[in-house]
DNA sequence: CGTTTGTTTTACCGATTGGTAAAATCAAAC
DNA sequence: GTTTGATTTTACCAATCGGTAAAACAAACG
């Protein structure tokens, strides 16, 4: 156990802010654009005195990363092999797109470290992501192979679910400069539910 | 013209090779997350030699961004309202697809500047991308009137070709450690033309 | 040759980087 | 209310940051 639940409030209060402030920097600037002073300033704490709750720069990114993934991927979990395949997708792609929605910051988070080449989170990427997307695709092959839903690759499936929600979160100035202050999540629900049923079904 | 043209043939091979390794950095790292040794290594010059050619950092970025935005707009202007609706909304996505493989570190440098809140590439967004949009969304929403294609958002729609297709560059290392090893632009360009191809027509 | 122009290197600068030492302060238990 | 441990601040450090000055070098040209 190299991380002893914190004993105090004070701790549990300022380690969470720490991790919150760290979001707000690490998402937009990725780790090697952003400085503990800025995270620091952010928390509304001193520099010295963030470190006496992280040991370093790495270790409040690295927390960030893997309590991430696993919120990350739990939509994907909850896909069930015996509910009604369409349904099932359609509540992924959802409950994916709710996710953009909620928790855009750690969406960019995820991004930066991707782009950066996964530096810190590749082993968690290729012992937990890889397994699970290989375990629904072969769901998803099943019901296809079935006749429960048109027949297409389960892989590309998926990544353009990953690909079209994010872009929500990780685009947001894009879009928003684009479609000029009207709400992207209200049509993006109701469009990416035409576009996936259509595929499925038609 | 705040930009002579280059007058040696020294000045326009080392120019060209500092933007080359200015695009290796930046498009990994972020315009933060990058430094002049990175890219001054990476160009096999010394920092003060980058300087010599450029006259900051920014300099180099803010040129590789404006260089990169008209090359990234191009398949959409070439969208022809008087072609077949289906075929030049596919047509679009397959050039989009193959920019994102033949260009994406390019793809990346653009996501980085989007993640960071765009600080630099703003005002080419409002003055450039958005009115582009606003004509070719236009078009396609005439084509859904018309009854020549299905009835959908056509923001919605040229988001969602952004992001299926910059996906594969963006996220490549997710997506080529789910794939484990396979080319992922062969199967993205048969997928996504099932899906955009069912959308389209059902 | 010498001169001029273009190019590269050496040496350096102040500011900021991630991080540390240790004193000062605070809070809670005794 | 004092003692003990948790917390915060002050002062600092070596390394790296973006950038500059100026000398050294190279090349072209008369």
């Amino acid at each position: 156990m190299p991380k002893p639940t914190p004993r105090t409030r004070i701790q549990e209060r300022n380690r969470s802010v720490i991790l919150n402030a760290g979001l707000d920097v690490f998402s937009q600037f990725g780790f090697r654009g952003s400085t503990l002073d800025q995270i620091a300033e952010s928390a509304g704490l001193s520099k010295p005195n963030l470190l006496y709750y992280f040991p370093s720069k790495e270790a409040i990114h690295v927390e960030l990363l893997e309590s991430l993934l696993e919120t990350w991927l739990d939509p994907l979990h909850a896909m069930d092999p015996d509910g009604d395949p369409v349904e099932e997708i359609l509540a992924y792609v959802h409950r994916k797109l709710e996710m953009a929605r909620e928790f855009p910051r750690e969406s960019r988070l995820f991004a930066n470290e991707i782009l950066q080449g996964a530096p810190r989170i590749m082993p968690d990427l290729t012992e937990g992501l890889k397994p699970l997307v290989d375990e629904k695709a072969a769901v998803i092959r099943d019901w296809s192979k079935s006749g429960k839903i048109k027949d297409i690759d389960p892989y590309h499936l998926i990544f353009s679910i990953w690909a079209m929600t994010q872009h929500y979160a990780d685009f947001e100035v894009q879009v928003s400069t684009v479609l000029d202050g009207a709400d992207p999540f209200e049509g993006a629900s109701k469009y990416l539910d035409t576009l996936f049923r259509s595929l499925l079904t038609a």
